[in-house]
DNA sequence: GATGAATGAGGATTCATTCAT
DNA sequence: AATGAATGAATCCTCATTCAT
């Protein structure tokens, strides 16, 4: 107590919460929340499932824990984008980014996938702390941005989520890739295609886009 | 009396078997296979969880049942996309057809991702036996078409995949939309904006790609 | 109806009750009272479970009908012993004879022994009905003939329970002596051995020990 | 309060663990494997039916941790034997000694019957790690031995388990007997007299049969 | 901070039995 | 006489949590 500073808060004081973390992470991305089970977790860290307790005042709280350690770096991240000028090299760079933090992490995406599908409180939590200011923000920066003019007002949530879906669903199925592609989805060489691929999404749907922004426009403008 | 030859049990309309199906695909859509609960399926339709077992013979052939009933007629579906002629009429009329189809049914979306969050052997069964030959096929025929010819050969997955995220991505996350958005997604109106939007991706991504596909081929210095 | 005189009880009116009571005497035996179940007994004779009970009211009442079938017989001729002139020869083919006999039916001998073990009130009624009257006739037989005039009285009722055992144990243990004897007890040789082999022992027991008398009886002859 | 660190929980004497085996002891014996139940079992000890799951990973794991604490003392026992001289007077103690020792833990014998009835695989390794180590040794044992030399070498084995039936069978039909014989075997007065009934019986299958042995060899030429 | 033991609630499944057809 | 469907009670076992040590 006399030499080692520790903090005040649980959390930071010891190793073995940030293991256990850790170990809660994996198993609820794995798992989902309702799916994962404190034992397993204990298990993972060789602790007693009692233990946890001396950490965590409950699985919830874990949970949370997880999110909150796990999304804060992401979202803020994501949130920088604000900043972004919007000019092909830099979207390459951020997509780039952000797809590199996401894969340091890969249990993440699956985290928010699980909860995004079982709805309920959590979800309730999630997106009022984290998700609707994100996403709200998000939208504010694709309008005041010159560059997605080329999209109907209406049709920019869509388009956010679409990036939502395409990045956290090429690290969420993770599983299922590997079953119908024969191939380790986190693999570099896959992590590099797939990092060139997505970067030529962005431009077709975001850059190009304008630039054909003139020409056939026959289909959504009728709405 | 003489034309109706059913048991005074099942007053509900349609047959038991039917009606646990019904109520298994809500819960397996919601919680997953671990999460759902024989014991709550059982109370959906009313009925004691051991009478379950009278029209199913476990909680796994139950879940495959449900798989079985709802994925057939979507991949099906899915499958007769083969015979299309890319024309951006016939891809914007499939792709709606597709989005109505599974708006029908919006729990299976949720249904296949909740699987390929969780990994395990279900999902290397429904990779074996839908998913995996769906996607060989589907690949075959982009492989074939001249339409996509902009894309890299070992870029054709990747779209794949990112159509599957895309489409998948908006039913299942559904909850998270509502949570987000603060709107219902399976409302007409959004329903209809999603596929107006939905063909307008494609538009972008196959049939505008082709167009693309003389002037930077594969880097972005269009901006 | 016109046709066939078929006799009022439902036991005996069709092929199926003996069917049933073939099945369920198997069953039983293995398992014993509890661990037999209805639902294999039925599956045994290709039925429907519920259709056993147009046969039998209950499983006790199955049960008690295998006993009735297949004690009746057996005790009918150990009762028969009686009337043995207790000569070797004599004491040489009924023992004989009863091994045969229960070596046609190996599962009843199981089902006894089940139920000294279990107890209860299945084996109170088999004791009232059955066991009782046999033994105290048999021991009345014993102390009647010269022949075993060796034993002292109270002796008598244990040498008869160590038939018992002696009988009973080899066709109840027949599971046990396949693992330890790694050969089958039932075959013709081993039956055949086994057979020889209990009528040296009834010899030494009874004939011989009779012959012995006189000479060291200072074991018990003390007490 | 000083000397005896014990919770107060647990009130009784005994170990939670000793006491557990101790009624699963009883259950199993009463009822076999297949017929005890956990609840039972926890109800016998006051305790909840998951506690028992903090002492011991499952059913099959408790049934193996009781045939281990309760036969292996036994088969110390009987397999001590070996080194008998085959007098009358060791045979004697000997067989007194192992009767007093299933004596005084006469479940264990019901037990070792139940196996033998139900078969499968817990008797296959009751069968493994016991008895056939047991009996293969006994076997030597008898065949070193001048004193059965007038048994057939093919009559030893039977010989080996006609003693496993007498002896396991009194204690194993124990409640037959209670119902047949009006009397309770397990009381020190029954005890002595079936100590002393065996001792002869072992003398006259096992002693005198030597003696026996050069006057009327395998036949029943006496009468 | 760690743990062994205890527990109530709930998990899937089996069972004997009933009843209408 | 046979059956499909229904059911309450019981089966083994898991879960998150608590508590004394």
């Amino acid at each position: 107590m006399a030499t080692e500073p520790k903090s005040r808060h649980a959390e930071a004081s010891a190793p073995t919460s940030e293991r256990i973390l850790d170990a809660a992470e994996l198993h609820f991305a794995a798992d989902g929340f309702a799916g994962a089970s404190m034992r397993d977790i204990a298990a993972s860290v060789e602790l007693n499932p009692a233990s946890l307790y001396n950490h965590f005042p409950g699985k919830q709280a874990l949970y949370e824990a997880v999110l909150e350690r796990g999304l804060r770096p992401i979202f803020l991240l994501l949130d920088a984008l604000r900043t972004t000028d919007w000019s092909p090299e830099s979207l390459d760079e951020e997509t780039n980014t952000l797809l590199e933090r996401l894969a340091q992490r890969p249990h993440l995406a699956r985290l928010i996938v699980h909860e995004a599908l079982a709805g309920g409180e959590n979800l309730r939590q999630l997106a009022r702390d984290w998700l609707r200011p994100l996403y709200s923000r998000a939208l504010a920066t694709f309008r005041e941005s010159a560059t997605t003019r080329e999209w109907e007002d209406d049709e920019l949530p869509l388009l956010l989520m679409s990036f939502h879906h395409l990045v956290l669903g090429y690290f969420a199925a993770a599983p299922m890739l590997r079953e119908v592609m024969e191939e380790d989805p986190y693999s570099h060489e896959a992590m590099e295609r797939q990092s060139r691929f997505m970067r030529k999404i962005v431009r077709l749907l975001v850059v190009e886009a304008r630039t054909d922004a003139g020409r056939d426009e026959g289909t959504h403008g009728g709405g």
